[in-house]
DNA sequence: GATATATAAGATATATTTTGTCTTATATCG
DNA sequence: CGATATAAGACAAAATATATCTTATATATC
């Protein structure tokens, strides 16, 4: 019952490329660096921000990604579901016929409250916001000045 | 971001112990048939509903599990920490130190919110309530008349 | 105490999902 | 056209979840 590492790289690159702005273009290896994700992983999980019309991707030389929104439009939950789909956490969330009676079930009704929760508190969730203060699980952002070094990991 | 199967087991293992009683002993064998969860799998996730508390094992013949507590004491997320560990959204709620900056970072908070809420609301689900009327994920209970069968899987 | 029955505990096997990489194809810039 | 960047899908590796099996231990009953 976790996000699952694409869904948390997906979070990193949208937020990336919040903080260079709507329609600025970003290379794909330059986010990858940044972010710390792989860069192929990062194409994969690109493409499905594409598909759901989050980012536009721009192929040849001097290619790379960018936002067709302003971030203050995307959120959390958008880009979390178009990586890993829709939120439910429990099978009989989002499979109600996985349950003999779903409709009665006590259970069923609170893991939909539940989930409903969840997806709303995501949804409040703004990138303008997020990015406009520090965020953590990024190597620092280009503002890095001396302080705040990259910190641990390799 | 989905609960384990281990966890449903763990949340039919109880709520059918719910239905029979506090301290009403139940044969494995009997609650395995009964939530169609395979016996040496409940074996292990009722070791861990007993080390958490929530139930006491009898061995040798005529052994079996029963309730420690009164059902409407006994929370969902009680007996789904108990199986699965405690509830963490993003690792980052659980492990601040995989952030380099977790206490300022807006994504964190975010997920700390969604966290909070998502247990507060499993903790206010207990078991007599969710015994109390009819609960899916379940095989027919033996207040069973012949109405409501098996209903499709095997 | 012997026997039958039930669970304990841990090793092992299987399946599924997630994560990451590699290769070939395609698009764009200069 | 050549250099560079991404697309797309196959493939590989790793991690996790699920399920089973085996040996040991406890308890009731005879």
């Amino acid at each position: 019952m976790r996000l699952t590492r694409a869904g948390e790289y997906g979070i990193r690159c949208v937020l990336d490329l919040a903080r260079h702005g709507k329609g600025i273009l970003v290379s794909r290896k330059e986010i990858a660096v940044r972010t710390d994700v792989p860069p192929h992983f990062l194409a994969k999980i690109a493409q499905q921000l594409a598909r759901a019309g989050i980012i536009e991707i721009l192929q040849g030389a001097s290619g790379g990604y960018r936002l067709l929104s302003d971030p203050s439009e995307i959120t959390l939950l958008a880009v979390i579901e178009a990586v890993i789909g829709e939120i439910s956490l429990n099978d009989c969330v989002g499979r109600p016929e996985s349950c003999d009676n779903s409709a009665l079930c006590t259970v069923h009704r609170v893991w939909n409250k539940a989930n409903r929760q969840l997806r709303e508190t995501l949804q409040e969730a703004d990138f303008a916001t997020l990015a406009a203060e520090d965020a953590c699980c990024l190597t620092p952002f280009p503002k890095t000045d001396g302080r705040n070094p990259p910190s641990g990991k390799k």
